[in-house]
DNA sequence: CGAGACACGC
DNA sequence: GACGTACGTGTCTCGA
């Protein structure tokens, strides 16, 4: 086995600060200090030791401005300005940098930072290593070999281009060496070095190609027809030696390759302070977090001493909890956090219970104990609405183990989403960071951990509340999302329950209907492949085959179905393989993947719904994910009736609003002309159809109504003439008609999405009906497209985010109306703009208006909200109630 | 183990 | 001239 070969990166100092101060804005500390190159240092650093990952660095600076060339020539770089004011002092934040971060500095008197290198590259590459150099200097690339690589700067600090000795052949078809006699040809203004008058870089690296090197140009000069080159390369023989010296990197230069100095070991401690100093925030978030990863001691001490956490008592028994519990249920901002063995909290066990309070925190070992007993014991507690950080995994835990639970007091995973939805994570520790400066980190002792999460979550949330307060979203928080994550919690709990027999027939029955495509498809493609992998399948089609490729992704070909579609004229496998998509869809993510996730215990299905995902305010639901359950397709809609009532006697009853987004719509544009037609009852999309075809309602086809839909699809995601004519296979010309004259028709909505883009863009968030935001930087992206993505999403958001609101305002409400009426109902599933009920059959007919107006009673909007209800025993067999049912009852 | 392609829902 | 409907989750393949 070879060991690994290790590596030295590089670095001109000098050039790269240059580089950087030149590249960004003057960035100033609130002291109106400038560092502005120290920072585009270190990106520049991070960007390159990323990919590299080298084992030693040094950065090499030049010591002075006089140097050895200046003995060889006075005037050696004699245009050089100053060095700049704001830059100089830079220099010394940088070497700071370097003593944290473990990279060695490297400097010599009458060298420059070039030489240094040139001359620790040579010892390095005799010693085994493989080099990297850092630079923005093209005269860096003479000192390329098979071993060492030049890492080049360009245009600011984005780009880098990289040379190996590859690389540089195919550039100038020269080798590294020979640049030397290039530039001494050339000369460098920058540099000051002469070269010879009349020679830039295409004659020079043309007769260094033909001739070898200087001396080769110079001794056949009179060769050369040009008179005037031949005259000057004889005149300025002298001049063209003393550039090429001048040019030459030193690699002989008094320094010595000392691996021991330059093993990288970073001081976080000195880095984050440092960090803080130069205010780089970011960076500060960025040491924290590594810190947290590392597990630093020094970070979770900090941690506890800048909180001021206090030493939790260790509770020896049950019963020392359970007094505890009863005595904080008294006290206000009690924060209580349980860690699971697992995150499936509903079949975990909790390992450690954690509690904090005003001046006091404690802990509890309780991996032993029967959950039932656990959860006695902290009854009081969970009915005296704590502070959690994700309060839904400790209320389903106790709905599960049969104890009662209030709305919680706090939720810091809640709290922290409001706050910031799109942010990737809403973790105690990234929340900390975030909000607190603090790195949470775990202690060693599940128990210890658990306290100072209890303790960290309750500081936390005072700050997190402050700033929700600020936002105006204490109501959303308060009102909406705490009330909810207890009633997501006992959906959860409740589960939903699923008929194996109806899988397992499926099951066979797709199976067979897969089987019989494989054998077609392998007989109509003359071989047998696997045909779940697009790479094979497009190789079989439009190699193989010879079907013309219709459109291309990243990798290759694709084999989407609207490919396979569009080639369904052409070749028969192609309906084939849209069928055998569709059969093994439903088998592997639902027959088979719903009947893995059916909990033993229960026989039923227990999604986690996701409170704290989404970007505009939706729940999302996994494991399994039941808000995707096939409905548009005959045959996936047939695992619908798998979907019962969890015990005989009972139905299913789906809640939908009819059109909800729209309504949103009319309602925040305040469109009159859709908002008459949604007051009217009218069909929103005939309608529709009326307006942008201009016919009277009456007249309108089927053909015109569904495109019509389509436009107002597309309007509610933002719309461009490019998808809507892909949808409905149009010209993008005749789109884009649709779309004007629907903008002429519904004058409301082309002004609300000029206005609200325009807002957008002044706050740099937009909001739901409720108040909640979501920040759009892309809206201030320099790259087109990420900007009218942004754009898309201002219009978007306030109008699927305040749905998601109204939807939310309405389990709510209907949640406590059936605990009110001492109903039998559960509520079991919420799929976006529905509602689906496990309830008696003989209460279905009080249960129907009850749900009905409570999900149109929620906020008061422009236009009415309609909520249209069907029974059934399955999610398959479902009736419309009818109103005279209801009057019957 | 992560990215990409694909497919399901609203 | 490119690029392109919002928001999600799950399964499978493939290459590091």
């Amino acid at each position: 086995m070879l060991a690994k070969v290790k590596k030295l990166l590089l670095v001109d100092g000098n050039s790269v600060i240059h580089r950087a101060f030149h590249a960004l804005p003057p960035l100033k500390t609130r002291d109106g200090v400038q560092t502005n190159a120290v920072y585009g240092f270190v990106t520049m650093m991070q960007k390159a030791m990323a990919p590299a990952a080298p084992d030693y660095v040094i950065v090499a600076f030049d010591h002075s401005r006089v140097t050895f060339r200046n003995q060889l020539y006075d005037d050696y770089k004699g245009t050089r300005p100053q060095t700049d004011p704001e830059l100089r002092p830079q220099f010394a934040m940088v070497k700071r940098l370097l003593s944290a971060w473990g990279w060695a500095a490297c400097e010599q008197e009458g060298y420059e930072a070039d030489d240094l290198i040139g001359t620790l590259s040579r010892q390095a590459a005799a010693a085994g290593l493989e080099v990297l150099i850092l630079t923005g200097d093209r005269d860096a690339l003479q000192l390329v070999t098979d071993r060492v690589k030049v890492h080049l700067m360009r245009r600011g600090l984005s780009r880098v281009e990289v040379f190996d000795l590859a690389a540089i052949r195919k550039t100038y078809d020269l080798e590294p060496s020979q640049l030397v006699d290039v530039k001494a040809l050339m000369g460098d203004s920058s540099d000051n070095i002469p070269g010879i008058p009349g020679i830039g870089e295409k004659t020079a690296v043309k007769l260094v190609r033909q001739y070898g090197d200087l001396e080769g140009v110079l001794a056949h000069a009179g060769e050369i027809k040009q008179r005037k080159l031949a005259a000057n390369l004889v005149a300025y023989a002298d001049q063209a030696r003393l550039s090429r010296q001048l040019a030459m990197i030193c690699c002989t230069a008094p320094v010595k390759l000392n691996l021991d100095e330059c093993r990288r070991a970073v001081d976080y401690e000195a880095l984050l302070a440092l960090y803080k100093e130069l205010e780089f925030n970011s960076l500060v978030k960025d040491v924290l977090e590594e810190m947290q990863k590392q597990g630093s001691k020094g970070a979770a001490e900090a941690a506890a001493k800048d909180l001021a956490l206090p030493e939790p008592a260790i509770l020896a028994s049950l019963d020392e909890l359970a007094a505890l519990a009863s005595k904080l249920a008294g006290e206000q901002e009690v924060a209580l956090e349980l860690s699971f063995s697992d995150v499936s909290y509903l079949t975990a066990n909790v390992v450690a219970v954690g509690l904090a309070w005003e001046g006091g925190a404690a802990a509890f070992e309780a991996t032993s104990l029967p959950a039932q007993d656990l959860a006695k014991s902290l009854e009081p507690l969970l009915l005296a609405a704590p502070i959690y950080h994700d309060a839904k995994a400790v209320l389903a835990w106790s709905h599960k183990n049969g104890v009662q639970s209030s709305v919680p007091g706090g939720d810091t995973m809640l709290a922290g989403y409001l706050l910031n939805p799109t942010a990737s994570r809403h973790d105690l520790p990234e929340l900390c960071l975030e909000h607190l400066d603090v790195a949470l980190v775990e202690d060693d002792s599940p128990l210890l951990t658990a306290a100072r999460r209890a303790g960290v979550a309750r500081l936390l949330h005072r700050e997190l509340a402050a700033k929700l307060q600020l936002a105006g979203m204490s109501d959303l928080y308060r009102r909406v999302e705490l009330p909810l994550t207890r009633i997501l919690a006992a959906m959860e709990s409740y589960g939903v329950a699923v008929d194996l027999e109806t899988l397992e027939m499926m099951e066979a029955e797709l199976a067979g209907g897969i089987d019989g495509l494989t054998a077609v498809i392998y007989e109509l493609a003359g071989e047998e492949f696997n045909i779940n992998s697009p790479k094979q399948l497009g190789n079989i089609l439009f190699t193989k085959l010879g079907l013309p490729p219709i459109k291309r992704t990243k990798t290759g070909f694709s084999t989407d179905v609207a490919v396979l579609e569009e080639l369904a004229d052409k070749h028969p496998i192609a309906a084939k393989l849209v069928e055998y998509r569709q059969l093994t869809k439903l088998k592997s993510t639902y027959v088979d993947g719903l009947q893995s996730l059916v909990n033993p215990d229960t026989g039923r299905l227990h999604t986690t719904f996701n409170q704290a995902v989404t970007a505009t305010g939706r729940l999302s639901s996994s494991e399994p994910n039941l808000q995707n359950i096939p409905v548009r397709l005959e045959m996936g809609r047939r695992l619908r009736r798998a979907f019962v009532p969890h015990a005989p006697g009972r139905l299913l009853l789906t809640a939908d609003y009819s059109q909800i987004e729209l309504r949103v719509l009319a309602h925040i544009a305040n469109d009159e002309v859709m908002i008459a037609a949604f007051r009217n009852g009218e069909d929103i999309h005939a309608r529709t159809a009326a307006e942008v075809f201009g016919v009277p309602l009456a007249e309108v086809t089927a053909e015109m109504r569904y495109r019509a839909k389509a436009v107002n699809f597309g309007i509610v995601y933002g719309i461009s003439d490019y998808g809507l004519s892909r949808d409905l296979g149009i010209s993008r010309s005749e789109a884009r008609n649709y779309i004007e004259r629907y903008f002429q028709r519904y004058a409301g909505v082309k002004a609300y999405m000029e206005e609200i883009v325009a807002r957008a863009r002044q706050d740099g968030y937009v909001t739901t009906l409720l108040g909640r935001r979501r920040y759009l930087p892309d809206l201030f992206s320099s790259n087109h497209n990420v900007r009218s993505f942004g754009e898309r999403t201002a219009i978007n958001t306030p109008i699927q985010g305040s749905a998601a609101d109204i939807i939310k305002i309405a389990m709510v409400k209907i949640f406590s109306m059936l605990e009110e009426a001492q109903s039998t109902a559960r509520m079991i599933l919420q799929v976006h703009d529905e509602l689906i009920f496990d309830v008696a059959a003989e209460e279905l007919a009080t249960l129907v208006p009850l749900i009905k107006t409570g999900m149109e009673n929620t906020l008061e909007l422009k236009v009415p909200l309609q909520v249209d209800i069907k029974y059934g025993p399955n999610l398959y067999d479902l009736h419309p109630f009818a109103v005279e049912e209801a009057e019957n009852a």
